[in-house]
DNA sequence: GAGGCTAATGACAGCCACTGACAATTGACA
DNA sequence: TGTCAATTGTCAGTGGCTGTCATTAGCCTC
């Protein structure tokens, strides 16, 4: 990699981490491009030969986690059901996302800025937007394991609305609660989506979630 | 009603009718607020003093169909199952939300506009965060209804989460088809969610869908 | 029905996100 | 080392949105 190349990757990461930290901080609204810019002290115009938007930098680190839960996806054993397969991706790349993404930011700065996205409406529009996009990928990625059309069949589309319903329920409840850490996340998300199934399953009054 | 009051309503259903008018010809990004407020022959900051900005008035209409969805659930008989008593609620309601639409600007405006809000990323993301909200507000009517705690207990969210996505997937394959009309919509929709059961039923290899 | 009160409006200035254009700088490479 | 191309800074401008203040217009009382 070249000086210059290597210097572009500083610059970049710098910006990254420093717009992550002031997020985290002072929060979203409250910062603005300027200051990122500043924090950095390059101009605010470099920042945006950077990023898009301010927008994209509080959503880089989501972006990587989650191409590798696609791939994740995509090398799951074909006898698995849709619904086991999508729950073995993600659990099963926790730990490389871990790892990935301690490469480019502190995990923990990480977390805190998951749950300003969370509690920030402009970011967290954004986030279900970008939310709805990966899960039309996975669709893709369940049709064609089934040998579908998803354009055709609405059952793979469906299975995975489910599935991101879970998971964002997920990811709220976490960010409201106490332990904000990555395993009291990972522990959430198998109970949820462990409760699926019950939750179909009709009349609720018989027997009591626990 | 005042004169007074008459006349601010009138100029909010001027201001309203312009901007939907001018979204669904022109384009959301390329419409100025400049553009709304001059089409009314009003300055910039009498806009803003009816709409707290431009997204608003996009989901002016698509909010009072929403209320009329929550109050009919409100109204569904308790022994109905949770998932029974979403559907009803929303295609019992159709008759009257077409009919509230149709007092505040033409239906064929709206269904436009709705496709407008799909295709236009900013409004997207803004849409399915405010349906995220109305999920929450479905979430503990039934909740309510089965007598659980929202807090304690994730099936009610579950529940609405899958019902969500799926009223979510029907809206874009209808947003992206021919048949853009209110049946065609009201249609998709029962078809859709006569799917869910199926969907959900493992191994899909044996039996395809219609 | 004149006059005072209050609410609605317009005009203006300013902040912030973002973009295009052009000049200055800095690394790459012969 | 000198030339070329990529990176950066500066400047000017647009669009969404807000605060402020003076002006206008409906309302209500005497």
């Amino acid at each position: 990699m070249n000086l210059r190349e290597r210097k572009k990757r500083r610059t970049r990461d710098a910006l990254l981490r420093a717009a992550l930290e002031l997020f985290a901080t002072r929060g979203y609204e409250e910062t603005t491009v300027d200051d990122i810019a500043a924090a950095v002290d390059v101009s605010q115009r470099t920042f945006f030969r950077y990023f898009a938007g301010k927008e994209e930098t509080a959503f880089f680190v989501p972006r990587l986690a989650e191409s590798l839960v696609v791939e994740a996806l995509r090398t799951r054993p074909p006898g698995e059901t849709p619904l086991e397969a999508l729950r073995r991706a993600v659990l099963e790349s926790w730990d490389a996302i871990n790892e990935a993404v301690e490469e480019l930011v502190p995990i923990d700065l990480h977390m805190r800025v998951y749950r300003v996205i969370e509690s920030t409406p402009a970011l967290l529009a954004a986030h279900l937007r970008r939310s709805a996009e990966l899960e039309e990928q996975l669709a893709g990625i369940i049709a064609e394991r089934e040998g579908l059309d998803v354009d055709a069949d609405p059952r793979p589309r469906i299975v995975v609305a489910l599935f991101g319903g879970v998971i964002r329920v997920t990811e709220r409840l976490w960010s409201a609660g106490d332990d904000v850490t990555l395993d009291g996340m990972r522990e959430l998300t198998t109970t949820y989506l462990d409760q699926v199934g019950p939750a179909l399953a009709g009349n609720w009054r018989a027997k009591q979630s626990p």
